[in-house]
DNA sequence: TTAAAATCAGAATAAAAAATCTGTTTTTAT
DNA sequence: ATAAAAACAGATTTTTTATTCTGATTTTAA
């Protein structure tokens, strides 16, 4: 809807490992089918989390990928910036304007809002009471 | 950015047509031009604003499209039904969960409130101090 | 030691969205 | 009448985004 399917399935994704109990490798494979994306996708997905340090990645047999963040450590602007647009915040809600923050269009305030939780959340408050299922 | 082009055109095209002096027919060609949108792009949006009523055409020699409503009289919800998508408002900000009444998430009550916004705002909202420049 | 399981990287493909092209019909100014 | 200008309609192409494929490398359990 606002973002790309990447930041999306990010969000979900390291959801999903935050949650799956015993902190072990899970390999990209399993992970995909069990939160149904692309196992394609989501490997590449892992591989820039990986090189950002929110996760971990161990080759060969038995390896996989494990979280190194709580979901109250992992900030949402961080995954926007590093899957979505780097200057997301600055743009236009309604797509006409490319300098969003002089407009005063009826809907500003309520956008300006919407950006400063998101800027101040963590997959924790994004998880939180969100119902989504993972399927 | 939350809305398809079809979607942004239709506000460009409608503000341009209303601010337009003299209420007489502006060609697609003139209207595209001084807007910067494809002109064959912009004609089918100006048919389908034709068949709701929004704007009459005429054929022929001298013709083009006249506006037939002004900005307060023109809803942004019928734009939105119009070219983007029917469901519109009850899909979810963040995309990942396809039931977002039933969502807390942190960006819930932002959403919310953008929305309703968006359900009360005509044209002359948007356009009301929204520093586009149909350029 | 070896085969299996996994990451990793880049290329290729598919799907969706946006834009363009081609041609027909209609109308009207000349 | 006729030519020009315009809407109109549908097909095609391009661009962007999302997904899949291919193969190489790494690691480790057996």
């Amino acid at each position: 809807m606002i973002f790309n399917k990447s930041t999306e399935y990010s969000f979900k994704v390291l959801s999903y490992m935050c949650e799956a109990k015993g902190h072990k490798y899970l390999s990209a494979g399993d992970i995909a089918l069990a939160i149904n994306i692309p196992k394609e996708f989501l490997s590449k997905i892992l591989q820039k989390l990986t090189h950002k340090g929110f996760v971990n990645s161990k080759r060969g047999k038995g390896g996989g990928f494990k979280i190194l963040k709580t979901k109250n450590e992992i900030a949402i602007k961080e995954l926007i910036k590093l899957f979505d647009n780097e200057n997301f915040y600055s743009k236009c809600l309604i797509g006409l304007n490319d300098d969003c923050p002089e407009c005063k269009c009826s809907v500003h305030n309520n956008w300006e809002n919407l950006k400063t939780t998101l800027l101040k959340s963590n997959l924790e408050d994004i998880k939180e009471n969100y119902f989504f299922t993972f399927k």
